[in-house]
DNA sequence: GCGGATCAC
DNA sequence: TATGGTGATCCGC
């Protein structure tokens, strides 16, 4: 686990007590002498002690303040610090930790600083107040209470799902995963202490009769498909947040449907919970940081609402510890707390100093004290992806010819990963993990698109040996391979210029004007679709598939036993099960896309212009790059395709980001 | 453009 | 004995 992703604790060992946010604030800053390389807590006394007791409840993690659990939480911290204190992963924690401390001094310094130039009340102060005051009533403005938004939360997903498969656990103390504790049975909870996100060696120092059970992928992939087809039936366009998280926008169905809106909400957790088995908390507010916020608050199978009233939200935000809001991690909380801010009502109290220790960018914790946060639901779309890559987590080696095996390893696996998305990109990053924890990235950009492992191979392997070379050997525990600056050779650019290609090759019979027109736009669109979904379902099953080699996919981590995220961001994973159910000779039922033709060969199609391109590898290259600029320049940003049932996109805000599919420029023509 | 850091899940 | 993987974003340079 990770002892300092406790979202309770609020003080820390390496902590310099002044930064004590109760503390007197000083004026000056004497902290930099207090940094932890100078004061190791075994060469101090009493301060010793005060810190050992805080190191523990920090390790406590991030349940230890909820109610219901372990009675003796000193003696499980005692036993997991015994059990971790000299590892390495510690040890760089406690390393990032006097790095987060140093930062924070660091802020602070440069906030007395301008506290020596705006002394508080003069006129310079009051310009900010003023800017902030502007800020606010800017942001109030823009506020938009009209939406009724869920974020729905299975409850210990993993954990009931196991428990469903197998019901002899039922009782039993028990935790889902390998290596690290996906989440554990509330039994493990509460009687030892066991938590998600821990490492499964401490976890049994903890409880020594815990049962663990090797997590699968599959179960809770159906499981999820089967929620998430429940929450479809209220809301078609929901944004899937992980395999048991979803937000949705249900104000349409209740204006159709009638009945309050906990009403409901009722019902859909009740829907839920007569087929699958499984229980979901919701949160109920008119935007998604308030309901993702709300529907912790009931944990587990409840609901909660904030009424979409600004006094109600107002009140709602006053004492809530910042920590809560999404975006604010550890470190973010240590450094607002160190600015005397806990809670998002101590926001506006200390925005002045805020906005001197932030340089004046506040918007954010502004809109967190007001409540205010995203109106907009809808799903994540494939083309917005940004990077795509593989990392894979070893026993530590310095053997250079090992660490190139693995590395190629990664190529291959983005290389299937890009050919499978229909992307290449431009920057090759090489990333690396020392045996000491210590991250590491070098990244290179290409003036072609590369996605063959071969190339990728080659740049990381030389940014490796480079590194090698100039540090001597490098003992590594993590390699990967990321892919950026991606060219997407399926979305927008690419394939409205291949269909509008494909189109224009057969034209609309004589006189029949549009009708045809669309007719035949829609098969075609169909049939991308489904070939889109073949490719899911093949990635899905791929991933599946390889629990024997070392690459094996590994399901997320997460503060609670959530994060069970399918790897891409589209929602892959319910398509496949969708098709293991129908079919149970899976391999026949998906067929995998043919393979293009190889760029040895001489001569290949362009995936762009479908033209055939003689020459060598670069000069192929540079052809699909030219007509990937090609279509992208031809592309115009166009009206949505077909207007929906809903009417989110008669809301400004909404129209404005609506989504948009590749057909779009056609059936605009079309009308 | 690059590298580190932070965060979510 | 032993503490994950994928992706996004921001900042400083």
């Amino acid at each position: 686990m990770n002892f300092f992703r406790d979202r309770d604790a609020n003080s820390n060992v390496f902590d310099d007590p002044k930064n004590d946010p109760t503390a007197p604030s000083p004026t000056t800053s004497p902290r930099k002498k207090q940094k932890y390389e100078s004061q190791p807590p075994s060469s101090t006394g009493s301060a010793d002690d005060a810190a050992l007791a805080s190191l523990r409840k920090r390790m406590a993690g991030p349940s230890s303040a909820k109610a219901g659990l372990a009675k003796d939480q000193d003696e499980i911290n005692r036993i997991i610090y015994e059990v971790s204190k000299g590892s390495k992963f510690f040890e760089n924690e406690r390393k990032k930790d006097a790095q987060t401390t140093e930062r924070i001094n660091a802020l602070l310094v440069r906030r007395d600083q301008k506290l020596l130039q705006v002394p508080r009340g003069s006129a310079e102060w009051l310009a900010i107040e003023r800017k902030i005051e502007d800020m606010a009533t800017r942001l109030e403005n823009s506020r938009d209470l009209s939406r009724t938004i869920l974020h729905t939360d299975i409850d210990m997903f993993y954990a009931a799902v196991e428990l469903a498969r197998d019901p002899s656990l039922k009782g039993k103390c028990f935790g889902v995963g390998s290596g690290v504790l996906v989440t554990a049975s509330y039994e493990a909870r509460r009687g030892y202490g066991v938590r998600s996100g821990m490492a499964v060696f401490v976890a049994k120092a903890l409880c020594p009769h815990l049962i663990v059970v090797k997590n699968d992928m599959q179960s809770y992939v159906q499981a999820s498909q089967k929620v998430m087809a429940v929450f479809e039936q209220y809301d078609e366009n929901l944004a899937k947040a992980s395999l048991d998280e979803a937000y949705l926008d249900i104000t349409d169905y209740v204006e159709q449907h009638g009945g309050s809106i906990d009403q409901v909400v009722q019902q859909l957790r009740e829907q839920v919970r007569s087929e699958t088995q499984l229980t979901v908390s919701v949160g109920i507010a008119p935007n998604t940081m308030l309901a993702k916020i709300s529907s912790d608050r009931n944990k587990p199978d409840g609901q909660f609402r904030v009424q979409p009233d600004r006094k109600a939200i107002v009140d709602f935000m006053r004492d809530l510890p910042c920590r809560k809001i999404p975006g604010i991690g550890r470190v973010n909380e240590r450094i607002l707390e160190s600015l005397g801010v806990s809670t998002c009502g101590e926001i506006w109290n200390k925005r002045v100093d805020l906005w001197l220790a932030f340089d004046g960018k506040i918007e954010w914790l502004i809109k967190a004290h007001l409540g205010i946060g995203n109106t907009i639901v809808e799903p994540s779309k494939r083309e917005e992806r940004k990077s795509v890559g593989r990392e894979h987590t070893f026993s530590p080696t310095a053997d250079t010819q090992a660490l190139l095996d693995l590395l190629k390893e990664s190529a291959q696996r983005v290389e299937q990963d890009l050919e499978r998305l229909d992307f290449k990109g431009k920057t090759v990053t090489l990333v690396a993990k020392r045996d000491n924890y210590q991250r590491f990235s070098r990244a290179r950009t290409s003036t072609r698109l590369v996605h063959r492992a071969e190339e990728l191979y080659d740049i990381t392997s030389s940014l490796l040996l480079q590194e090698i070379e100039r540090e001597g050997a490098l003992s590594l525990r993590l390699i990967g391979v990321r892919v950026t600056q991606l060219v997407d050779l399926r979305g927008a650019a690419a394939g409205e210029e291949r269909l509008r290609k494909l189109f224009q090759s057969k034209p609309v019979a004589e006189g029949e004007e549009g009708a045809t027109a669309k007719t035949t736009l829609r098969r075609t669109a169909r049939e991308l679709r489904e070939e889109e979904e073949r490719q899911l379902a093949l990635a899905i099953k791929q991933s599946l598939e390889g629990s024997a080699d070392p690459f094996t996919e590994v399901p997320d981590l997460s503060q609670d036993d959530v994060a069970v995220r399918s790897r891409s961001q589209t929602p892959i994973a319910a398509r496949m099960t969708l098709q293991s159910d129908r079919n149970s000779d899976m391999p026949t039922a998906i067929t995998p896309r043919q393979d293009p033709p190889s760029e040895e060969e001489g001569a290949v199609q362009c995936p762009v212009c479908d033209r055939t391109v003689h020459g060598s590898n670069d000069r192929l290259n540079a052809h699909i790059d030219a007509c990937l600029n090609q279509s992208a320049l031809n592309t115009s940003p166009s009206d949505p395709a077909e207007a929906g049932p809903s009417q989110r996109g008669d809301r400004p805000d909404a129209s404005a980001k609506r989504k948009r599919g590749p057909l779009d420029l056609f059936v605009r023509r079309g009308k």
